[in-house]
DNA sequence: CTAACCACCGTATCATGGTACGGAGTCAAG
DNA sequence: CTTGACTCCGTACCATGATACGGTGGTTAG
């Protein structure tokens, strides 16, 4: 397989390979001896549809890296995988939490509005300025990105 | 007040002051003529703690520029704030019901896992080598950035 | 008057997950 | 033997939401 085909075959953009390879998240096989195209095998393909599945369970590539590492180890144990799996699961339910409140607060929000009327008394707005949308003041937006302290 | 106080006085980094004034979120008020240091009122904490309790809600910033606009606008009406908030209701909505199906899925992948045994036998990886997590051949992730066909 | 300390400003960098571009090389068909 | 389709490669760019840096200039206390 060329990497035209690669991609086709696995749904993803050319682009998207080669940004995978330079992730390391899966290997770029050598050039032919005297130039030419590189080839890829079925390897390959599972690779990214491993990535893609992984992807779809909310893992970042940092961790599919880590799990495609643990896949490649023979002294890893099954119980770290499940372990990460676990701590994905544990952050899925930490942010569904945090938009349950989000929903409950919109909801208050949206059942205080007379939802007609100018918009300088529109309820929703006053709560904004002026707050009462029960979070703590100077809070921080929920980022993805929460690298914790620099 | 100047931008190393108000900045202090919202909580936010003073380059954060100046990030939402790049982003026209807040206005730079003029620098005094004949030089000197900008002077900031009372309009600019309100409008930064805004901003703060709206991206609290989930709204993105330029989500929040519109509403900015429309707070703006007298002839604008309440129910067009009013339909932004229940469209942000639906979108965490649809974000809980995703992360919901992300959550059943890890659940049964590690209720099926051993928890124990060589990695080449592990329940989880094989899942994501071979496929049979519910989800659909080349599936996007749930990207933030959905910007629509390009 | 001068040392701290702040403000100003443009630009760079971070993380995340890609996409795009341009020029050169390769390959197969006509 | 040329054309068109593809590959290769480095680098740049997209969005998102900031944060950091460095040089210059204003301000204020001692």
């Amino acid at each position: 397989m060329r990497i035209g085909e690669l991609a086709r075959a696995t749904g993803v953009n050319v682009e998207t390979v080669r940004f995978y390879e330079r992730k390391k998240l899966i290997e770029q096989p050598p050039r032919p001896a005297g130039g030419g195209y590189r080839s890829y095998g079925e390897e390959a393909a599972r690779r990214i549809r491993f990535i893609r599945r992984a992807q779809s369970l909310g893992f970042s590539l940092k961790e599919i890296a880590e799990l495609l590492s643990l896949q490649a180890d023979p002294d890893s144990d099954c119980s770290t995988v499940r372990a990460r799996a676990e701590r994905q699961r544990a952050l899925v339910d930490q942010k569904i939490k945090h938009l349950a409140a989000l929903r409950e607060t919109l909801d208050r929000l949206i059942d205080a509005c007379p939802g007609a009327g100018a918009i300088d008394r529109c309820s929703i707005l006053e709560t904004l300025e002026n707050g009462d949308g029960r979070s703590k003041r100077g809070e921080a937006p929920a980022r993805e990105t929460a690298r914790s302290k620099r």
